[in-house]
DNA sequence: ATCCAATCGATCGCAA
DNA sequence: TTGCGATCGATTGGAT
């Protein structure tokens, strides 16, 4: 199958298995199903595309982004009156084998905001605010990279209702797991992280108030998967690592270091005392922080360094 | 000055 | 072959 368009791009697109076959592979690297697709030039040559994401939306053709490595970000938007993908009703559930990689957190009961925790004297307040508007402008063209940044980083409208960090995780993950999740793009360019910090902050994610300075990652998560589809499609294409490094960003938070309590490392050490040969791995100990009700960051930290203390011969 | 929490990023092995 | 999660050394800098 091939479809002549008369995008900017002028190209041909030509995919080499059908989308229903792509979701019959059900294969957890959503971005490779797309990965037959490529671009043919005039010149006669073809060229490999990557997928970066796909856009589902009710009623709408599914939306199929590409990216040349490192080059352009070529979008169908540019092109709609040719679209290159034929229609296709997207399933909004993701295929199964996703969502074991990212298992869904049991609700966290009420809201932990002790000091706004007067119930039955008022109506139940929304949670949070429906969308976010402001100050997104109407048009997502019109969204800048800068204000991009402060779309992102727009703080709760009432922080003494705070949402419940695990259905911000959860809805993320939806997110990305519908959308290809690129996740170095994601972490680089969205959240302004490395993906490895985002995947740990997604372990264990503590209740909002508990926060520290890496509230800024679930902020910009929670501000994320809350924005238009079209502002998120906008946003996506801009380079915000550049934008957050310009002079006049706002800075990143600091980090504030919390000592591990004595009795978690001491866990931590009889943990890795019962399997003195064997190496803890990281799905052992996200599970046992999950377990225990630790952080999960933290407690990969000090497993790492002990580790390396152990290598330079430190008893433990 | 030292410890080590937080983060980054290069590399590896696996699965598709 | 490719991209991902896992691994782990390196770096930064907060806390004491």
């Amino acid at each position: 199958m091939s479809i002549d368009d008369a995008s900017p791009f002028s190209v041909k697109w030509t995919p080499a298995i059908s989308y229903e076959e792509m979701l019959a592979r059900s294969t957890p690297r959503p971005d490779t199903r797309f990965d037959h697709y490529q671009q043919h030039l005039h010149d006669g040559t073809t060229e490999k595309l990557e997928p970066i994401r796909m856009m589902p939306e009710e009623d709408k053709p599914l939306k199929v982004v590409f990216a040349k490595k490192e080059t352009q970000i070529y979008s169908i938007r540019k092109c709609r009156r040719a679209p290159l993908i034929t229609f296709i009703p997207y399933s909004d559930a993701p295929p199964p084998q996703l969502l074991v990689q990212y298992p869904q957190f049991p609700e966290r009961s009420p809201s932990p905001a002790p000091e706004a925790s007067v119930s039955g004297l008022h109506p139940p307040i929304p949670p949070d605010l429906p969308a976010v508007r402001s100050p997104a402008p109407a048009d997502p063209n019109d969204i800048t990279p800068e204000m991009a940044i402060k779309i992102l980083d727009r703080p709760l409208r009432d922080e003494s209702n705070p949402p419940d960090t695990r259905e911000i995780v959860n809805a993320f993950n939806r997110w990305r797991m519908a959308n290809g999740n690129n996740a170095a793009h994601i972490a680089t360019h969205i959240l302004g992280v490395n993906k490895t910090t985002v995947r740990d902050y997604c372990v264990t994610p503590q209740p909002w108030n508990e926060l520290k300075y890496e509230k800024m990652i679930y902020l910009r998560m929670h501000n994320w998967t809350r924005l238009s589809s079209e502002a998120r499609e906008r946003i996506w294409e801009m380079d915000l690592a550049k934008e957050r490094a310009k002079n006049g960003s706002p800075e990143k938070p600091k980090a504030i270091i919390t000592p591990l309590p004595d009795d978690v490392k001491e866990m931590i050490l009889n943990e890795m005392r019962q399997a003195p040969d064997q190496v803890l791995n990281e799905p052992y100990l996200r599970q046992w922080a999950i377990e225990k009700g630790f952080n999960y960051p933290p407690i990969k930290n000090f497993h790492h360094y002990m580790r390396s203390r152990i290598r330079e011969g430190f008893p433990i």
